[in-house]
Parts: structure tokens; C-alpha cells; sequence
DNA sequence: CAACATACGATACGAACCGTAATGTAATGA
DNA sequence: TCATTACATTACGGTTCGTATCGTATGTTG
């Protein structure tokens, strides 16, 4: 559980009846036992009520809705990750990959994909959304990846985000579509391509790829949308 | 627009009046605009059936539900699409890029990802989902791939599935979670760090790690997790 | 201690959908 | 012709939503 700072918004006006951190707590707990036991679409309002000892007013005060209410409720489940920090960077990314994973283990990825959908049409929602849960991986395993490029073993003219995107965005996508989470030795695969490349030979390809587009150029059909840059 | 085959569940006996094919085609285009202006929050079945000048009974007539209804016409309008063949591996990959993102330029992410919630917790739907949306770029994609294998212009030892993953997952994820698409640049760059890697010396991180792990084996306090198969 | 402001439980209301059922009429095939 | 199914129309019961209205409880401020 991470900070139990401001999983609610902060209430109007300093006078008055002070609202109830039992309901508070109640409250995202009855929305996570629901979620577990029943899934996003079992979430309705007066089921959470009704759980937690309280009624739908009482949810109104706090939050905007069902979609902020879920929210809320799975922020308070997911830890904080620490960036892992051996000195061995394929040991670092092997656990970045579990850190990416940690969301999906502990959410389930239908509740996720229901709670954004439901997030990304109010900018509001979706910020929050990412900030809350796709952001808080991403930081940790950037420091890993940073502390990899400061030590050598990764490629200078590295994209840092891109390669974070390519670690986060796999485990996101298998998880969403397939049936099984990435495995440990599917893991050390996907590692061990990311760090060696997928090419025989990369340069080799570049050449072959800009000799066709001179030839391109120099008149004849075979059209080449793709262009390049001059390598370094 | 794909071929009309089967956008509609077949009507029961052969005996009685038949659908009406206008009606077929005017409540899936009214779905396909009623997303289009007011996304997937906005498509009730009530107002489709009042665009297509019909009414419910009809929808249910020929489809389960919302769910189905937006998965048919979305389906409607999706191409499929044909693998790139330049025998330029680099622009074939380039060209493949292109073709996961053309879901996500024809249907909008927010679309997509609220009808996969939807989808998602019913076994066929989401079946159908994935072989209406998902398999078929992969399927373009793939012939590619392996005809890049056979050239001989990607490593023999390469995971052809997980190469596939990694392309349309960083797509499908910056599709939903940026504010804008992969763009020309972006995915060069996204290939050259597929097909050339981002170890700077892979070999070396591995013996690096392996030596790691002796001196873990040897006694001390050192934990590592993850192990490694023998190099070929 | 008094006044005030807000939360709380309880209850109710209108609106929007949903999924289905019941009509009578229209269109097809046997 | 007769059986069968689609069609438009209308209606029903059910669920959930978001909000409003109470009287009561529990704090803070003067």
C-alpha cells in the first residue's frame, strides 16, 4: 500500500464536520474487494455503499465518480517501485521487467483496461490514470536504465524512453492479450533481444536498403517511403 | 472496407422473411458514425437504431449487444492488410509499422480500448476481438518477418513471435498512453535499436553476469535471481 | 457556550439504458 | 394457401446513475 496521502481530495471549506478517514478506508477497501470478487462491471455504486457500511452520498463527497472511485481505490494497492540497482544491468532489466509486471499482478488486466477506457475521454482522469499507474514504473526503471548508460553497457546514442517503452509496452500488451503473463524465460529472450538486436548484420542492411533508394532515385520505379539518416 | 462476409451473424432458418441487408449496412455505418462524432460512450443502442431509421429489436435481431454491434462495424471498416514485400528488409519493417498503425488511424485508441474492456471478460468476444483487430496485422507482419529470415537478414536464432510482439506493442502502447502517434522518425529509430540492439557490448554484459553469479554460487551473499542458459 | 458549517444516514426522484415481450403487418419459401 | 420469420411500434420491468432533501451528528470558530 503506498501513502495514504490524498487518495481522497481534500475536502471544501476548514469549518464544519471533518469527513470520516473510516469511511475513507472503508470505502476503497469495499471497491477492492469488489473488484476482486466480481470485476469492473460488479462495481456499481450502491454495491460499494452497501459494503463499506455507508451510502452512494457518502461516495459523491469524496469522489467524482465510479470511474475517480476505482482509481483511488487501485492507487492504494500498488507499491511504489524501487529501481533495481545490482551493478549487473542484465540482472537490472531481467528485474525492470518485474517491476513492470508488478501492476498486472496485483490489478488483473481486465480491471485495468475497463478503468482507462473509462479514464482517457476526461483529460482530468487520464493524466491521472497516468501518473498513478503507468508512470511510477516507468521512473524506476528508468533510473536502472540511466545508471546502465552511465556505467557503459548500453549504446550512447541510445533512446532511453524508447527502450523503456519497448520494456513497458510488451509486458502491457502481453498481458492485455495474451493468456499467460511473460514468463521468466520469455523474459530473458525479449532482454536478450532488445541488447543484441534482432540483425545478422545491421550495417549490412542499412547498405542494402540505401543502395536501393539511389537507385530509386536515379529514376526508375521501385518507390522507397522510408529514408535515412546519415550514420554517425 | 473488408469483405461483408459475416459482419452479421447468420439469421436462424432458411424459412421466412429474410434480413434486410439495407438495415444491415445502415445500423453498422450508423455505429461507425456515431463513434466517429461521439465516441464509444455515445453509441447506445437506441440512438443507432434511430440513425439507421430502425429500432432496437432490429439490432438485437442480428447482434448480442453494444459489444457486438460496435465490434461488427468496426471490423466493417478495417482493411486487411497485405505483408510488404520490397525484398528491403529495412523498408519491409518500416512498411509494417505503417500497417499496426492503421488500426489506430482508422478507429481511434479511445475507441478501441473501451471495446476491448467490453470484450474482454466474454471469452468469444474477446476471441473475436483479437482475431478481428489484432491477428490480422500480426498476420501481414509475420509473412514479412519470415521472409527477412529467409533472406538470412535477421538472425536464424530470432523468436519471430516475440520480434512481432515487440513492433505491435510499442505501437498499440503509444497509441493509447501518448498524445500522439509513432511517428516517421520514431519508428526508424525504433527499429534501429530492434535490429542493431542496445547493448553497446552484449557478450560482455553476459560474461559480466556470469561471473556474478559464479561468485553468488560460491557462497556469499549476492542473490541472482535469474540464470542463463548456455550461450550457443 | 453559542453559532456555524459541513458530514452523515436515510430516502426519494427523474433520467438514461438495458434486454425482452407483445402487438399487427410485410415478405419470403414450401 | 400456409408456415415462418423480419419489421415497426409500443411497452414493461429492472438497474444504475447523479442529485436533492431531510433531520441528526460532529467538528471549528467566535
Amino acid at each position: 500500500m503506498s501513502d495514504a496521502v490524498s487518495l481522497v481530495p481534500a475536502a471544501k471549506g476548514a469549518g464544519g464536520r471533518p469527513r470520516s478517514q473510516q469511511i475513507d478506508d472503508a470505502l476503497v477497501a469495499a471497491t477492492l474487494e469488489i473488484l476482486d470478487e466480481e470485476g469492473y462491471p460488479g462495481v456499481s455504486l450502491e454495491a460499494v455503499a452497501k459494503r463499506a457500511g455507508t451510502t452512494r452520498p457518502a461516495i459523491y463527497r469524496r469522489w467524482s465518480g465510479r470511474t475517480a472511485l476505482v482509481l483511488a481505490a487501485v492507487a492504494a494497492r500498488l507499491d511504489i517501485p524501487s529501481p533495481p540497482d545490482t551493478g549487473c544491468t542484465l540482472c537490472d532489466i531481467d528485474e525492470s521487467f518485474n517491476i513492470f509486471l508488478g501492476s498486472y499482478r496485483t490489478i488483473s488486466p481486465e480491471v485495468l483496461s475497463a478503468l482507462y477506457a473509462d479514464c482517457a475521454p476526461d483529460p482530468e482522469l487520464r493524466a491521472q490514470y497516468l501518473a498513478t499507474i503507468i508512470e511510477p514504473a516507468r521512473t524506476a526503471v528508468g533510473h536502472t536504465l540511466d545508471r546502465a548508460v552511465d556505467r557503459g553497457d548500453l549504446r550512447e546514442t541510445i533512446d532511453r524512453d524508447l527502450l523503456l517503452d519497448f520494456v513497458g509496452s510488451l509486458i502491457h500488451y502481453r498481458a492485455m492479450f495474451s493468456p499467460e503473463h511473460l514468463g521468466d524465460a520469455e523474459a530473458e529472450h525479449a532482454i536478450e533481444m532488445l541488447l543484441q538486436g534482432a540483425a545478422g548484420d545491421y550495417p549490412a542492411l542499412v547498405a542494402h536498403s540505401e543502395a536501393l533508394e539511389h537507385e530509386a532515385l536515379s529514376g526508375t520505379a521501385t518507390r522507397h517511403h522510408h529514408h535515412h539518416k546519415a550514420q554517425q
